[in-house]
DNA sequence: CTCTGAATGTAACAAGGTCACCGACGCGGG
DNA sequence: CCCGCGTCGGTGACCTTGTTACATTCAGAG
């Protein structure tokens, strides 16, 4: 079967006591998702907890009219932990997950989670941890819509979407849509980091040319 | 000892198998608080878990320069779960409870919680229901301060501090918090309705005068 | 009655979001 | 190779919301 090995992944579960380690990884299995895999959303309820073991899943909200904003990202080594109480809730709202990458994961069926919580506080530590971890998220996502200002919002998200590298590839409307905005308003501000020297652009893609004057930007706050 | 008979009022607890039932009432409390009192926010870490019988609990976030937006309310008969895993989170942040009014509260102790949730899965749908609706709640904030036009959230607003009655006292400053914006716009935005009938303003108490016309508002979208 | 702090009014401006439309680019079919 | 079409990005006008900086009004304390 699955060697369980992944279980290291996550540092919530390393101390997980024999009895209980063996059986999660029992009775869960690793699946594999590929990038674009609508995971969750509106109408398709999981009765799986995931713990992603690579790649990354996005999740975002709709609005009636159209309008999109990303709330979090779950990455390796993270769960999808608000997945199993949202959608335990009668009420229908339109969070949505989606695999970005191709993705590799362990699926935790309802009743295992159930009876994990039962049998070790450890699992229950970990489960609260990653509401916890979520939660924060979303307290910052209100804090920075509701007072933030784009130009360091923006800063700030190609910082963290270039990751290790500086260039990525992204529309205008893809950072629209991570941020809640128009692509108006990316374009133009976009095209004033350019006037600075602190982007480079081309179609579908933006190379960080003075990383640490964004970086001043975020932290100037 | 406690009656028990406040259990009736959580419609998650109604369930609960009678040993179960035995040991949440045993082993809480019913405690008062008085209003305006600081009931948990940063640096200030509760290990009761509360079940509102009696009053509100505002929960509010206050950002770096001093704004400050409502989250949401918590109501008789519902729970204050977030601070379980949000308090359980390493980082520090900024959400803060208040009484709204004098409170009369069931306050379970955090070992007693933890027991609880090992032995009833009727109380962990409980907890987990719980979460799902202020998730839900969460979400909603995000969505209306993201995409939502002022008129219609203070509209709704409105309609919802003032409940049974059809007028309320508040002030536009605190009106600006409920909604994270600043008090001019509240201002500009009370002056515009009363010009067209909708409410009647006088120093600290608005009445609806058209609450039907206000709902028609809010549905227009 | 006066002083004072809170509550509200207001105007001018900045920032962000909306609307309408355009041109530029890239790709696949003819 | 060129054409057509769909995606991407640019731009200006305009509207809404947030900011700044005051002035004014009011209620209660003293």
């Amino acid at each position: 079967m699955a060697s369980g090995d992944w279980i290291e992944q996550f540092s919530g579960l390393a101390r997980l006591p024999d009895p209980v380690r063996t059986k999660l990884v029992d009775r869960s299995r690793v699946i594999n998702v590929s990038a674009g895999t609508h995971i969750f959303g509106p109408g398709n309820i999981p009765d799986n907890l995931l713990l992603l073991l690579d790649g990354t899943v996005r999740v975002s909200q709709t609005s009636e009219k159209g309008r999109e904003i990303v709330l979090y990202r779950v990455e390796a080594g993270q769960s999808c932990v608000l997945t199993t109480a949202c959608l335990l809730a009668h009420e229908a709202y339109a969070a949505e997950g989606v695999a970005e990458t191709d993705i590799k994961a362990v699926s935790i069926p309802r009743a295992v989670f159930d009876e994990l919580l039962t049998v070790s506080s450890q699992f229950r530590d970990f489960v609260f941890a990653a509401y916890a971890r979520r939660i924060t998220d979303l307290f910052r996502v209100i804090d920075d819509v509701a007072f933030g200002k784009i130009d360091v919002r923006l800063a700030e998200r190609l910082i963290d979407l270039a990751g290790e590298s500086n260039d990525l590839k992204v529309t205008h409307q893809q950072l629209a849509t991570e941020l809640g905005t128009a692509r108006e308003v990316i374009s133009r501000q976009l095209a004033d980091f350019q006037k600075r020297g602190l982007v480079q652009q081309s179609r579908g893609h933006i190379v960080l040319s003075d990383q640490p004057a964004l970086e001043r930007l975020v932290d100037a706050v």
